[in-house]
DNA sequence: ATAAGAGTCTAAATCGTTTTAGTGATTATT
DNA sequence: AATAATCACTAAAACGATTTAGACTCTTAT
C-alpha cells in the first residue's frame, strides 16, 4: 500500500529536482547555493511528510553509516556490559550510535560478526578480540578501517589498544597475600591463551617464586565452556585436598562460582583464609565479609576507546597504533 | 586501492553474467536452470576470490536484512542481559543477527533507535517499550512490520507481547510475607509510570489492605535517574523512622542498594526482619543470609520472545497478536 | 521445413541515495 | 556588444545487489 517514502516524492511534491533535496538534507543547500525559498519549502515539505532518508542507500553510496560496531565476549559479562554502556554515551552524544554483539568466545562467531559489520559498513569496529582472528584484524586495517581493541590483545598487529597491566596487578595482588603471611596460596583461573589471562597466572607465578612459595598443585585451571557443576567440583577439590589458606581468583564468575563453594561447604572467609578476586563486582561488596578486588578503571578505558575512535574517524592523516595500558587497582577490603 | 570485490568482478571472472551469479549465490542454480558445471565454477572463483556479497545493497532491493533490532532499557542490567543473549543464541542458529542497544528509559533515545532500525530494514523489533513511543509503535504495525514487546505492555496497541504476571507475584510475595506474621511490611519501589512496575505495588497494596495491614507511609518510591547516595539516605530513613519487620523491593537493584544499606547500618536479615527481591541476582545467593526472591522465567520468556518473531517472519499470514503472561516464581531462601 | 518446447543464460530495471559535471539565465566587466 | 563570472539548479552515473522478461540454441513433433 504506503510505498515509503523516498527523496524522489520529496523532489517531486517541491517540484525540484532530486539533487536538490539531497544538498538541503545535506546541509549543503548554502555551499551549492540553493536560495533560501526554495530550501524553506523543501525543508518544511519534508517535515509535512514525515521523510527520513533511507540511512542503507545512503550507506551505500557513501561507504559509511555512523554506526560503530563493537564486539564483545560476553554482553552479560558486567565488566563487557558496563563499558558497553559507557561507549555508547558518548559516542550517542557525538552522533554514533553503537551496535553490538557478544562472541562467547566463538572464533567463527567472531568472524562472522566482523563480516556482518564489515557489510553493513559500520565506521569503526571496537573489539574485545580472541586469538585466530588476527587476519581478520589485520584485513579490517589493510581496508583502512578504523578498529580499536581491548581488553586483549593480539600479537602482531599494529593496531589501537586499550587495556589494563595484569601481569602487574596480579603481582601486587600476590605480594600483598605474601605480605600477609599466606604461605599456601592458589590460583584459580581459566583454561584460556588469551594474554591477559596468562598475564594473571605469569604474574601470580613469578611473584611467588621469587618467594619461594609457589607450588604447581595450587593452580586450577577451569577448561572455559566447562559446566558449573564441574567447576564447583573442582574448586571444592582444591580447597579439600590442599590446606590452602589464601586464593586468587581471575576472574569475576569465577570468584563468584568459588565463593558459591565455600558458602557451602561453611568455609568462612577470615583471618585464617583470603580471597581476591580479579575484575570488581557488586557481589563482592555484599558478601560477609567483604571481599578484596582488583578493580580495572572501566571509565578511563571506555572513555581511552571512544577517544581513539573519533580521533581516527575524524581525521584522514594517519597517525600510528597507540598501546594504552591502564594500571588495574587493588582494593583492599577487610 | 583495493576495491571491494563485487559480483561484477565475479561475473567478469566466471565470465558470465551478474544474474548468473545472482542466482547462484542465493541457491537458485537449480530452479532458474543453471547448468552443474556454470554453477561449480563460479563457486570455485568466489571462493577463490572470497567474496562476500555487500549485505547493504541486497538489503536495499530485497527490503530486508536478516537482522532482529532488539531495543531494552539497559543492557547492563542482568535480566535484559540474559535475556538478550539468550534471544541471540536462539536467533544465531536460525541465520538471524541481533543487534542491540539501550534506551535507558528515555523517550527520545528510543525514538531514535526505532528509527535507526527502520532506516537500516531491521526484519523485527523486540522491544522493552516505554510510555510514550505508542505511535512510533503503532507506525510499525501500519508498516506490517513484525513487532514483539516484552517486559512492559502498553496499552491499546495490538501487538504480540511477552511478560510476567507482575501482579500475582508481588501479591504473593506480600502474602508470604503477611503469612509469616509481619506486620510493618515496607514497599521500596521506583517512580515510574510503567504497568510492570504498578502491577508491583497493586499486588502488594491489594494484598495488605485485605489482611489491614497497609500502611502508606511504609511505601517508598525513589525517583528513576535519582543518584545513588539520594537513594541510599532515602532507604536508611524509611528504616530508622519506622519500625519495619519485612520489605519487599520491587527492583533487583534497588534490592541491592538496600542490602548495602543494612549492611552498613550493621541491621541483620533474621527471624525479625524479612526480605524479599523483585527479580533474582547471583547477590542474592552469596548474602548471608541467602535472600528470598522473586524469579522470572528468562528462559522461557526469551525463548517465546523468538518463537513469535521467528514465527511471524516465516509466513505471509497474519495472525491476532499474542499476550504471552508467564507466571513469575516466589524463590524462599531460609 | 517449421513451429513448439525445453534448456541455459542475460540485459536492463530497480531499490534510494550522493555527487560530478553541467545547463541556462542573469549580472558584471571590458 | 561581446565575454566572463556568478547564481540557482539539475541530469545522469554510481553504489552493489535482485529479479523480470526475454534471447538464443537445440530437440522434438508435425
Amino acid at each position: 500500500m504506503k510505498k515509503t517514502l523516498s527523496i524522489k516524492d520529496i523532489a517531486l511534491a517541491a517540484g525540484v529536482s532530486i539533487t536538490t533535496v539531497s544538498f538541503i538534507l545535506n546541509g549543503k543547500a548554502k555551499e551549492k547555493a540553493i536560495s533560501d525559498i526554495v530550501t524553506k519549502k523543501v525543508e518544511k515539505i519534508i517535515k509535512e511528510l514525515g521523510y527520513k532518508p533511507n540511512q542503507l542507500a545512503r550507506s551505500l553510496r557513501t561507504g559509511n553509516s555512523n554506526i560503530i560496531g563493537l564486539i564483545v565476549e560476553d554482553i552479560s559479562n558486567p565488566f563487557f556490559a558496563t563499558i558497553a554502556k559507557m561507549i555508547e554515551y558518548k559516542a550517542y552524544k557525538k552522533g554514533y550510535k553503537i551496535i553490538y554483539s557478544s562472541t562467547e568466545n566463538e572464533v567463527e562467531k567472531t568472524k562472522d560478526l566482523i563480516n556482518m559489520f564489515k557489510s553493513r559498513k559500520v565506521d569503526a569496529y571496537i573489539i574485545s578480540p580472541i586469538k585466530g582472528i588476527e587476519e581478520d584484524i589485520q584485513a579490517l586495517l589493510n581496508d583502512h578501517k578504523t578498529v580499536v581493541l581491548f581488553d586483549r590483545d593480539l600479537d602482531g598487529l599494529k593496531v589501537d589498544y586499550v587495556g589494563v597491566d595484569h601481569f602487574k596487578a596480579s603481582a601486587e595482588a600476590t605480594a600483598h597475600l605474601v605480605a600477609n603471611g599466606r604461605k599456601n596460596i592458589a590460583l584459580v583461573t581459566i583454561d584460556l591463551a588469551i594474554k591477559q589471562i596468562t598475564d594473571r597466572l605469569d604474574g601470580y607465578q613469578k611473584t611467588l617464586e621469587r618467594s619461594k612459595l609457589f607450588n604447581e598443585k595450587l593452580i586450577l585451571k577451569i577448561p572455559f565452556n566447562q559446566s558449573e557443576e564441574e567447576s564447583t567440583i573442582q574448586i571444592r577439590k582444591l580447597f579439600t585436598e590442599h590446606k590452602v589458606d589464601a586464593v586468587l581468583f581471575a576472574t569475576n564468575y569465577l570468584a563468584i562460582g568459588g565463593l558459591m563453594v565455600l558458602k557451602e561447604m561453611n568455609k568462612k572467609v577470615d583471618q585464617d583464609f583470603e580471597v581476591i578476586a580479579y575484575d570488581d563486582h557488586i557481589v563482592f561488596k555484599l558478601f560477609t565479609p567483604q571481599i578484596s578486588a582488583v578493580e580495572q578503571p572501566l571509565e578511563e578505558i571506555a572513555e581511552k576507546i571512544i577517544d581513539l575512535v573519533l580521533s581516527r574517524l575524524s581525521t584522514k592523516e594517519k597517525r600510528p597504533a597507540q598501546q594504552v595500558v591502564f594500571p588495574a587497582k587493588l582494593i583492599l577490603r577487610n
